[in-house]
DNA sequence: GATGAATGAGGCTTCATTCAT
DNA sequence: CATGAATGAAGCCTCATTCAT
């Protein structure tokens, strides 16, 4: 009987296709870290982006997919982040560099704790493990390897590179992680300190 | 309501309640690192344990107390290993007593590999942070302490005692547990002396 | 390692089966008041009697058949209540025989109220209706035929017997179950009276 | 989590939320009538109105909403159907008042009779009794004021209001009830004669 | 006989994905 | 392009029934 009105919910934006995708990948990541991988609906991820639910699939296959742009993104990020210090290798002061390699890290660390958390909690499950495994193996060779030329230049003394690499890796990720698990927002000068000093330590000779 | 036919597929088995419970949960522990714990499903877990999907729910209120009730496990798995090194604080002679630690934590993980993997593939996703956190909240709380009291005795020199700790911590568990993603089964001896390698240096005086 | 201590849950006593079954039916005509006869497990039925759970099928084949039985059992014994009063018809004052029949009746109500609830609210249930219907068709004729005697004895002046004997038997059961369903406990004699009332003015010449 | 793959076999239909609500509250009647509600299950539902399983969620939060969505639209219709009748109390002819609020009942009830055979078999079980028993009362205090007002006009003569209201409430919707509990589809004539005369003993000075 | 642990069919509900508008 | 109603596979959990003790 009553002529259907014109019921618009929402008003369909139209947005360049980057713009859009990469807001959802933001908005995923937040629901991602509020909600957990696991228990965050698309529904959840299109609300927090402000899209209809339909449009998410205009953007990404499936969710896995989103999940694997997410990952592949966040490598691409690292991996920009950290070459430009390993392009330095051996052109200036060994301790500078370490200093500074350590500082943009932290840094990196704490501006990106989210997805941070998010890479980590997949980079642990079967499967998934691709982009990211790789991307940490190839971290690992060229901190092993710029190592591995600081001890053969002589500023450092290093038994075995690739497992000090490593190691020094996770400790400063991992403590990181755990000072957010715990809710505190952890004072970036002390842990730039401490990561510091510790780093000193094992390259020492 | 209407009229149920039970027809049973498997032969019975009766076990006593506590017996049938650790079953289940080695079993949820190997299919959890197998599929990931969102994959897995209650049906994989009964089914790997050799019972009855029903049968779960004898042992657990649901998939959520399960996962809660490996966590606390865990824990207490890791306070009982830990807590004996730390009664041996101030006792003797610190580095042995550093090597030892560090050489029971080595093992330990190495032998709970698929453990540690799911609890932290947990401890990042929000809520579940409760024991967990706590946990290791205290072990870091029990190592900054004896590293303190070896400063005090002069046998160490360190900085800031919580993030070392805290540090050493994620050190040797996160690259154990990067070298487990790669699938790489670490050699126990070589991983073990650079971890004692690394702790030596970031306490030495 | 600890000899398995013997761990009686609970006395397995031994009683005559019907006196089981007698503690059965009537626990479960607690229970499924309590609870609803839908939501009413097995498990709660012979917790109410005090009996393990195989038990129960030591005396019914199934939940179905417990229904089943429940209603039989009180088809019986309103047929024994009210038959007295149908061999006592053209046999005695006709307005005497109708208050003790209607008083025979609220009685029967009031002490059966549970059983009266339960058993309405298969009766409207497809299928079930067999015996109750069956059972309600007898009473609707009985009544009908005593009226039927009494308009033609000229104690009664009714048009249509068989709906009348309908209607005054809905009019008591229901009001009765009504006011039970409010929490309240319905004063007798108020309630008698009212329903006597009733009763003599559609008889009434 | 793994990447589900939708294949819908239904050709999907979009209707308007309104109207696909009606078309699952009218297939829920059809089927709780023809299984009962217990039995029913969601598939049936959806089956019956010719929509997915899922669909049915959109509508409903629950299974336990539906039942209460159904109880309250009834108690809406039928107060709908009542209040006119109240209205006019005390502005015509008590007799024909009762005639026609009786008629009205009775093709009320005839019209609605899957309905309210539902609708009575969720009023006896626990909880539940919320609404329908707060509408039971209010028509039960209306038609006892009107009752009383009449007596009060000296049109009627009733010792108990309350409970003769009840009491034919009852003693119509009952034996209606139970004629279809039959199989039978009662005359209405037959019924409506039957019920006015009731109705007029009952209330005849 | 009596018991309660064991079982699996089946119900409810969620949610990734599709598609009519 | 954008939207959100529609869909059904699949997971969790319950509970009638069985059977080893």
């Amino acid at each position: 009987m009553s002529v259907r009105e014109a019921t618009p919910k929402r008003k369909r934006v139209v947005k360049p296709p980057q713009e859009r995708r990469r807001e959802l990948l933001d908005a995923a990541v937040r629901v991602f870290a509020r909600r957990g991988v696991a228990d965050a609906t698309i529904g959840d991820i299109t609300a927090e982006a402000g899209v209809g639910k339909g449009s998410f699939y205009l953007h990404f296959a499936s969710k896995e997919e989103l999940l694997a742009a997410i990952r592949a993104g966040f490598v691409d990020e690292i991996v920009a982040h950290a070459s430009p210090f390993f392009e330095r290798v051996g052109q200036e002061d060994w301790w500078e560099l370490t200093d500074a390699f350590v500082g943009g890290w932290v840094d990196f660390a704490l501006d990106h704790a989210e997805m941070v958390r998010l890479v980590m909690q997949q980079a642990i499950t079967p499967d998934t493990q691709d982009v990211l495994v790789e991307c940490e193996r190839k971290l690992r060779e060229m901190m092993a390897l710029a190592i591995q030329a600081g001890v053969e230049a002589g500023a450092f003394r290093v038994i075995d590179p690739e497992l000090t690499a490593s190691m020094l890796h996770h400790a400063i990720e991992g403590s990181l992680q755990g000072a957010l698990a715990f809710g505190e927002t952890p004072d970036r000068d002390r842990f730039l300190a401490a990561a510091r000093d510790l780093v000193h330590r094992a390259l020492a000779p």
